[in-house]
DNA sequence: TAGTGGTCTAGACCACCCC
DNA sequence: GGGTGGTCTAGACCACTAA
């Protein structure tokens, strides 16, 4: 006799549910019910559908119970790399470099995305990442000096400001978008492609309790990919 | 005295992080000693845990114990939309138009895309999807008829291949690439911007127990956010 | 091989909220 | 009001793996 755990019970889930037996939208057993028909604990059963529940497959309510979502939400993730660890983990060696780093009062155009308040000192950096001889990333960051004041005083020459900053400064919120742009003159040269080429850019901002830490542009020569799983 | 919940407990963890007196890469207390000093059973210690280890904040070995990761693995997801709900909610009505319907064998760059056995037949729809009047999104979609043979009765005509794949086709792995390139000419067209534009594009695709089910090339006007918390 | 996390159990009480 | 999920407990045994 094996036990029955809880991967077993999010098997037996989800096999109902792909043969059409809990259709989308329709209630499962209560959870008292499925561990006395499963034989297993409550508890075990909980854990499945709460960690289903997390995957998007279902959706639970107090009282109301534990029903197929319609539309099950699919979660694509992927984590935000360190570039250096990124690139040799595809064996190329990594190579960075500073192209510019000033200190000065935000922009209005900063401080209006950022909500910093007006005469802020930041942190521009502007730096290339190579994997090998090739350009990678161009990177285009801007650093709130009243968040991370220990920033003034780095001088960014041999370690990036994305690693420093993953590293130094912990932070609770964080956004990010994918675009497309058309590279300017400037950004070609960098990556070395052709003016005007489409490249795949994403832009960053990581707040640490309400407050700004940063806020980066990241033109890339290459795609994104990410999986999901389930 | 009120009792110590298991998010208690993750608010404590986190704080000892945050105070820098749990340092990233050191060893927390073993489970059975926070919980004595927390002041809750060695099962909420765990749950608090493992929920940490899943938002990347912490990392877990048996015998070596829990420690701070040094590089918070932090991970940005987001829900695979329906289209057409994803253009309702911004207020705007939504427009489909069925550009293009056909059967044929799947070419040779899909076949070995997909690792499709030869002389597949596959369902070619390519069509899009309006905000209003504005072009919203070009899709490209492939399906595998093999896979989804009920496909091949479908008209597609008032109903987009997405929408319909969603609520019709159980799927059990995805993948997802972002991209950036340049217009083409026929694309330009559709999507009404000028040739050579840089668009942001999506390519997924998805398999039902290892059999795939359906490649797509999605072309956008606009631009991919997404957020991440904690 | 000993220490740590991983999981399960049986029971309990609570919080929510649909009916 | 009552049924459902949400959580906690105390104890137990197991599985992995670093030392």
């Amino acid at each position: 006799m094996i036990r029955t755990g809880y991967q077993d019970v999010k098997t037996h889930i989800l096999s109902q549910i792909r043969a059409n037996i809990w259709a989308p939208g329709s209630t499962l057993p209560n959870e008292v019910d499925l561990a006395a028909t499963l034989g297993c604990a409550r508890a075990t059963i909980s854990r499945a559908m709460r960690e289903l529940v997390d995957e998007g497959i279902l959706e639970r309510k107090r009282k109301a119970g534990t029903k197929v979502k319609t539309n099950p939400t699919r979660r694509a993730q992927f984590a935000i790399p360190i570039i250096r660890e990124e690139i040799e983990k595809t064996g190329a060696p990594y190579r960075y470099d500073l192209v510019e780093r000033r200190i000065l009062a935000a922009p209005d155009w900063l401080r209006s995305r950022l909500d910093l308040p007006s005469k802020t000192q930041v942190l521009h950096i502007r730096c290339m990442h190579y994997a090998a001889q090739n350009p990678y990333q161009f990177e285009d960051r801007w650093i709130n000096l009243d968040a991370v004041p220990q920033a003034e005083t780095f001088d960014f020459k041999s370690l990036g400001p994305n690693e420093w900053l993953v590293k130094e400064v912990p932070f609770t919120d964080g956004n990010l978008e994918f675009s497309a742009s058309n590279a300017t003159s400037e950004i070609a040269a960098f990556l070395q492609v052709p003016e005007n080429t489409a490249v795949f850019t994403s832009e960053r901002t990581t707040w640490l309790n309400n407050q700004n830490v940063t806020y980066a542009r990241l033109y890339f020569t290459r795609d994104y990919k990410m999986t999901t799983q389930l």
